[in-house]
DNA sequence: ATATTTATTTTGGCTGTCAAAAAAATAATC
DNA sequence: GATTATTTTTTTGACAGCCAAAATAAATAT
């Protein structure tokens, strides 16, 4: 007969009602006028019909609201790439788009390397970018901010725009930002940190301002110009001096709970070790990271004697394997072991739709070989479901600051349209 | 001078627009009437006021909804509790709370050792609850939906309402669940695979049917009933006979990029580790599921003379190392270790904003001892931040059921009031 | 009793959206 | 060349939803 029984535990919990408690009503929701530009933008050129189709609104509410912004001199008319589709019989549609001169924004990336900014008008569309040398030191706050300023002059003069006041600003950098509140908590080459950056560049350059992570950007870039466009969800690994990734998940990149970059990097890989610069062992980072190749490149090559620079000793150490030196083969073939540790991890928890691979050229070959790749695919087999692609995506040196771009676009057009 | 470089790569995507494309328009919005009526639920009992306080909605607008809504049978009006903030002036507040008689859904939970099942009103509020024992063996899917049959009319018939028909029926299980379609690709008790289980079930029962992975049952339950309620985002994590992890993100759960649970359990955590019975190696589940510490405990306890249930086995492994035994010990610490790095792992990927840890009992002592907490915290300890709190949640039996309820509820919110 | 305070309802109006009809602009057909 | 078919776009009129402000209700304080 019928065993049953009761959970008492739970008949208590009768006072406070139940379903997810909702802090603050959904501020997401974005009006008509601002959704409708975005298809624009997102479409090209595309006409109110297809506009109406791929929305959901009526043709006249298109109609009335594409008027709209006509006279807000947002968006503009334009002709259409003949379509064969049918024909070509009845009323020829007529196109919209985004009208370029109704915004700029600029897109700014700092790193230890180079700075460098994007200039794009309200369509996304380049009017121009600039790149400077930056220096190798620990930098202060004020240093920062005039290196963002100089970027930003750079940038606008290429793009034949010099003294013009940009309708936003986005600015990336690596180490840990936190986006909702403008600070920098920490930067590799900053010599302080909890910096709050967001306001001190929005005084310093007359205009809205936005930080974030320069993982993040990458995702960015991808979500608004590379192959991300289409997706529901992916995910954008890069290596660079550290392991960083970049999550969007419904077409919105997440930041996570507390508002900073998902820190692959940090995952452990391998209890109790290698050590890692951030104290832990085992760390991805620790394996993969410039600095951890070098360490290895350090023993292998037997270069104590001299002291070359980091670049220098990688460089050294990727041609050594290049031409056979077993040694140095085993140093990537284990880096890239623990890298496929962590794709696979990724896939595991997050099983998004695809992943990007980002990052310097230098590591192509190694670091992203089909070896790894294969490897991943392996450590997520799962039966009867197709593997998760891993693409490698081989971007100039622009990505981040385009990633920048976009995020400063989202907030200009929120101004501008909304 | 400043060194200006073009991205040729990038100058030729103009074509297509930019940013995210929307495959469809935005259905996650909720009418006026949903979303009072959810706040009204979420609360438990609350006045006008408070409601348009909470959700933004003017008073006018509030006191019209709720009308219609008391009108369609689905709230009442009700008495508040006296509110002792500011000495009690004016009029008093009326309270709004769900009318329980408005509907009634049903959560059920099928598993290897017992079926359950709870029935609740619209309000949330338990009704009844039944468990039935399981066979051990392998079903076949006529099997299972007689067992669903059985345990939905034990429920019914505990809440005293034999022969209703309820609103929606959402079931867990565990295994692969494709949640959108509605199949279950793979379950570990179950014969046949790729089984369009919800559509059979809702042709059975005659009544809406929604299914999904347990793991995310457990995750609901916390989100709708627990500790989640008043969360952005959290993950609970599960170790049973798997390992499993439930996310929620943004106060709604996420079922990842293909629409399945996320696998925490087969995350790699070593390198070339302990075989896994996924067939791959390194697995957490390799290390803290029931069969991996079986495994281990076979070796320990010298008792492959006799064939204990594995039941037994863990049962006798866990006595010893309580007493005592070393090498028991061992076998758990060791376990313990590598939760705490796959724990760590999620921490440092999605950064929530708390974990919850479910399960067993009998796995409290050892495998969620303070000692895993704390390497938990070491793996993941980031300067200047604060370690995400991880916490140990014991539910009762009807945990699961209970948030496959949450799920009808849900569902049924959606067809009676939206 | 009267003033004060808070909650709720009523009123009138505004905005956004749509369905349906009309107009516009083309190709196909006779 | 006029007519018909077809597709896009605009116009029209109406309705739903939401709100601000005023009015009403129901209590406490004086």
């Amino acid at each position: 007969m019928s065993n049953i029984a009761h959970d008492t535990e739970i008949e208590t919990q009768s006072p406070g009602g139940c379903g997810p408690l909702f802090p603050a009503p959904d501020s997401s929701v974005k009006s008509t006028r601002q959704q409708l530009f975005e298809a624009v933008r997102a479409a090209g050129a595309i006409s109110r019909m297809d506009l109406s189709r791929q929305t959901g609104f009526s043709p006249a509410t298109v109609t009335q609201t594409s008027a709209d912004l006509i006279a807000s001199g947002l968006i503009e008319e334009t002709d259409l790439p003949r379509r064969d589709s049918d024909g070509g019989r009845g009323r020829p549609p007529v196109g919209l788009k985004v009208r370029p001169s109704a915004g700029v924004v600029i897109g700014v990336k700092i790193s230890d390397r180079s700075n460098s900014a994007v200039v794009l008008d309200l369509a996304g569309r380049l009017l121009g970018s600039a790149t400077l040398p930056a220096p190798p030191t620990a930098r202060s706050t004020e240093e920062i901010l005039r290196e963002a300023e100089d970027i930003v002059r750079a940038g606008l003069r290429d793009a034949g725009r010099e003294g013009a006041r940009p309708d936003a600003i986005a600015l990336g950098l690596p180490g840990m930002v936190d986006f909702d509140l403008g600070r920098v908590l920490w930067c590799p080459f900053m010599e302080e940190a909890d910096i709050p950056l967001r306001d001190l560049l929005c005084a310093r350059l007359g205009a809205p301002v936005r930080i974030d992570n320069d993982a993040n950007l990458l995702a960015l870039a991808e979500l608004w110009f590379g192959e991300g466009r289409g997706l529901d969800n992916f995910a954008v690994v890069s290596i660079e001096h550290g392991v960083g990734m970049g999550l969007v998940i419904n077409h919105r990149l997440h930041r996570g709970g507390m508002g900073h970059g998902m820190e692959i990097g940090h995952t452990k890989v391998q209890l109790d070790g290698a050590l890692c610069r951030c104290g832990q062992r085992g760390c991805l980072e620790a394996y993969v990271a410039d600095y951890a190749l070098v360490r290895e490149a350090h023993t292998a090559l037997n270069l104590s004697h001299q002291n070359p620079s980091a670049d220098d000793m990688l460089e050294t150490l990727y041609r050594q394997a290049k031409e056979g030196n077993a040694l140095a083969r085993t140093i990537f073939s284990r880096a890239g072991r623990y890298l496929a540790v962590g794709l696979a991890n990724v896939v595991t928890l997050f099983d998004p739709a695809l992943i990007l691979l980002s990052g310097d050229r230098l590591r192509y070959d190694f670091l992203y070989a089909e070896e790894v790749l294969s490897e991943t695919r392996t450590l997520t087999h799962r039966p009867g479901r197709p593997p998760t692609p891993v693409e490698i995506h081989a971007w100039g040196d622009l990505v981040w600051a385009r990633g920048a771009g976009a995020l400063a676009l989202d907030f200009a057009t929120e101004t501008l349209v909304g």
